[in-house]
DNA sequence: CACGTTCTTGACGTTGACGTCAACGTAAAG
DNA sequence: CTTTACGTTGACGTCAACGTCAAGAACGTG
């Protein structure tokens, strides 16, 4: 499993690195392209610019990879940009590092506490379809 | 792990039964009134009334509960709404069991995707903080 | 029985996350 | 060179999930 650094990610050898615009990265995602400005009007992502158009890159894409799972995951777009700027933070001095660290114990945290909901909910939902199996031997 | 059906709960030693007023409900999930009285609004709860004032059961608490955990896996509550009715529909013929053992499969499908990402964005956190200790460990 | 506390039902406000026009530039195609 | 297909920036609309009053009703307490 590799980071998900936007800036300096290991080029894969198979890596499709064309630039896309932004019709095209809203189909590849499966979103709009209202969504798409959305999340670059809130700072999610930052597309370079030819005269007005906007051209996306691999990084690009790879911030909204990360945004839609965010939001899979129910996390709200902002906390969505803090997450992602994380990863791109500077982390040069010791404090900044150190500072880095201590969200990253945040996250985790929160990202724990979902799995135990998740896996909670899961169990429930295997131990009701017991009962209900359990309901459809006795019905013969 | 025990289902989370809200009708018939077995009754566990310590449980406390005693009703609560929307005031302690509130105050007991850490929520508010006006959150609790929107689910009723959206049938997610249907406390009893003693003339116009709600009761809140165990039933309402065991529902709230699977309410918030569902809001914290970043489900609508109409959907929240949906689930939890799976739980107490009736299943007395084969083929409304047969619906909920279907249902129970998209949920279940649903669930694992959501798990999915969030193993997927621990592990890269995880990643993530081992590169940094790295850097930290080379600025001595 | 007056009083403060808690409960009730509206009803409007707000925030997040987009959808949906309108009105306009631009670049390749016929 | 006009058409057609995308692209752009506003700006307003919408829906979910509550927040926030307002204005009573009901209930225990001095």
């Amino acid at each position: 499993m590799t980071s998900p650094s936007t800036t300096r990610a290991a080029r894969t050898p198979g890596a499709d690195d064309r630039t896309r615009t932004i019709a095209e990265v809203a189909d590849e995602f499966g979103v709009t392209h209202r969504t798409v400005r959305h999340y670059e009007e809130l700072g999610l992502i930052s597309p370079e610019r030819r005269g007005t158009t906007r051209v996306y890159h691999r990084r690009d894409r790879t911030r909204l990879g990360l945004i839609l799972r965010g939001k899979r995951l129910g996390f709200p777009l902002e906390e969505i940009r803090t997450i992602i700027d994380l990863y791109d933070a500077p982390r040069g001095r010791r404090s900044q590092l150190e500072y880095v660290l201590g969200q990253i114990d945040e996250r985790r945290e929160d990202l724990e506490q979902r799995r135990r909901d998740l896996e909670a909910a899961l169990s429930e939902l295997t131990e009701f379809e017991r009962r209900c199996r359990a309901d459809l031997e006795r019905l013969g």
